[in-house]
DNA sequence: TGAAAGCATGACTGTATAGTCACAACATCC
DNA sequence: GGATGTTGTGACTATACAGTCATGCTTTCA
């Protein structure tokens, strides 16, 4: 107590950053625990109802916890938006590096191969993180001051560097030489609605999901790739 | 006063129907001009906020009138976004009634010239009501308890239309016989995103619009149209 | 085992908001 | 120009919500 006056001073408005030494003791577990069970049920209602109209006392509630908890967890609830999305953008910025990265060091004739393993480790995370991508697809058109800044974040980052990528392809002519912005908004506008359908589970193709992907990627192959038009 | 003992019974939670007899009066240029400046501060709102976070008071603030005048043109606020949105629901529906019945009667020769029509009419619509279909855009993907009904019905019906004339092209050999679905979702998809860009003019192709709309019909034709891949 | 500190709780406060209503102002029609 | 009914007004009510806080509980660690 000596050692440590005033404490709360230098907190306007934080969460407690500090957790307590054990690493993996009861508190630990708890935690993380606790942490999960808000970060599902805020997921599960922001998709049912949509991030603005859902409120914190519905999201504690469906948590099974009191409402001043949430506030240990979360600063509000576009902090707990930006913590649900966290691993995908994680996830999607990391591929997004590797995949330039590759690009800068690789030759001519393992380009392709390089834009594939981006769409196969995209086409993971997805898989493995449906609902949030949903979540994103969701909000993502919603006016900067609507939607919380995670949503825009990667909304944009994924625009700007899907733009980046496509004009990286064109140079190298693996594409045809047509504005990689258009290229590359009509690539993930297309890609972004056939996976929206899907998750949403509206009005989703019938078929399976290999089936309608080859559909899509022979859709996408065709419309930009250098096949001269007869 | 005394001739009027219950005349607000049968009026649940209506509007005022009725117009009093003028037909070009001063009451009707009135409540013409009030609808107007209405529809124009809410649609502005909602474009900069998301129809979630504008209030009533914001909107009648900006409009210039009081808040109890909200209530004799529109019932609330979802109401209020299904009058800014009507015609662009009744013009994209009308368009994709005359395509159809159009189809039904036309010559194989023609059918791919009906489909041209169609895109012209949208676009003229488009180029129209800027502002009502970046809202429609805006808010398209929002959950069904979300979004205004008006949104979810244009969208649903945009949908699936879509995917009924694309199926009706290919069973016309117009384009390559891929699952319908699949085909309508990627162009409808890539339009759209072609389109918000542009609307919201973020990372919108810095080409001149002619420009662009030829290169994504150009991309959007190699991508479902009949030719061979090699 | 007991002190120390994070952690959980839910009642509480202030504020923001949807919708109402009694009345004033106005257009209409005779 | 006055009777009649519509339109405009803004204060008012009831409610719903975000965020706080004093209190008691649990974990930690010596």
């Amino acid at each position: 107590m000596l050692s440590s006056p005033k404490k709360r001073a230098a907190r306007p408005t934080k969460l407690p950053t500090k957790r307590p030494g054990p690493a993996g003791g009861a508190r630990d577990r708890n935690r993380q625990a606790t942490q999960q069970r808000l970060a599902a049920a805020a997921l599960a209602l922001f998709l049912e109802r949509g991030t603005a109209a859902v409120t914190i006392d519905e999201i504690v509630a469906r948590a099974g916890m009191a409402k001043g908890s949430f506030y240990r967890y979360a600063r509000d609830k576009a902090d707990l938006v930006a913590q649900i999305l966290a691993p995908v953008i994680a996830e999607t910025t990391g591929a997004l590096d590797r995949c330039e990265r590759a690009l800068q060091v690789g030759r001519q004739g393992t380009l392709a191969a390089i834009y594939l393993t981006l769409a196969r480790e995209l086409s993971v995370m997805v898989a493995q993180q449906a609902a949030c991508v949903l979540l994103y697809l969701q909000e993502a058109r919603s006016p900067a001051s609507a939607a919380p800044p995670a949503i825009q974040d990667l909304a944009d980052r994924l625009t700007s560097r899907t733009i980046a990528l496509t004009e990286i392809a064109r140079d190298h002519g693996l594409i045809r030489a047509v504005d990689p912005e258009v290229s590359a908004l009509a690539v993930l506008g297309a890609t972004e609605a056939m996976l929206f359908a899907h998750l949403r589970g509206l009005r989703a193709p019938s078929a399976t999901v290999p089936r309608v992907t080859a559909a899509l990627v022979d859709i996408v192959l065709r419309g930009i790739g250098l096949q001269p038009r007869v």
